[in-house]
DNA sequence: ATGTAATATGAATATTTGTTCATATGTTCA
DNA sequence: TGAACATATGAACAAATATTCATATTACAT
């Protein structure tokens, strides 16, 4: 685990530089969490469909991806605990908005990321 | 699958509306998987370490991290082969650096996401 | 050439995670 | 109250993934 090299001046002068980069260590995990939210397709769709202010009841984003309304539901949660977005009862159907323009704002950023690829 | 409440005039319209929210397909799986690695603590942490165009060998990063060097060789292929770091070679030793200011902006714009929380 | 340090990589394992299926809950309307 | 619709949820299963261990590769020094 330990290094020879990294007992050289100028590599624990480096290190030094490098630790201070570093956040908390509680940090990390939940900056992970929020990230994952994003790494799935299913999510990213959902999240997708409600930009611009959009409001969609479950089984119309099940019926827009074509897929199964558990699927969706289950999702919607993964979402809603995490509070990317939020539920509205109408009678029968619970319409799902989006909870944070940082959100959509990250959702662009990472858009426009892949897009401008090589 | 299809729902009796998706064929209502109203509903169609929002379904037509969010519909044009959707990117192409393909988007999606390249979208996520873009994401996906930012959700992994190891990898941000590396992340972490690299910004403010800090260049680290193997060894320092898993000196900082007191991580296992495989591990960390594995997470750097993972960051490697999305570019989101580029090396360099210095005698015996694997310099990494972050390859795309995106990359710096989009963990500082998680980051400010999860400590603005209430 | 040989030994040693630095890094990479393949296989194995444990854990996480997304979807499906079956079913439960909640709401409206007759 | 009961039937039908909309949604949520638990369990099961399959697929993806992070880490460890053992070993391979590469570069340097003697």
């Amino acid at each position: 685990m330990e290094n020879k090299n990294c007992t050289h001046k100028e590599h624990k002068d480096m290190k030094k530089k490098a630790l201070g980069n570093l956040a908390a260590e509680e940090t990390y995990p939940l900056l992970s969490e929020f990230f994952k939210i994003f790494g799935d397709s299913t999510r990213l769709k959902i999240i997708s469909l409600l930009r611009h202010n959009t409001s969609l009841s479950v089984c119309c984003i099940s019926d827009c991806l074509k897929m199964e309304q558990s699927a969706i539901s289950h999702q919607l949660k993964v979402l809603r605990n995490n509070q990317i977005v939020k539920v509205e009862r109408k009678g029968k159907q619970n319409f799902y908005s989006l909870s944070d323009l940082h959100v959509e704002l990250i959702y662009q950023m990472g858009l426009e990321h892949i897009l401008e690829e090589d």
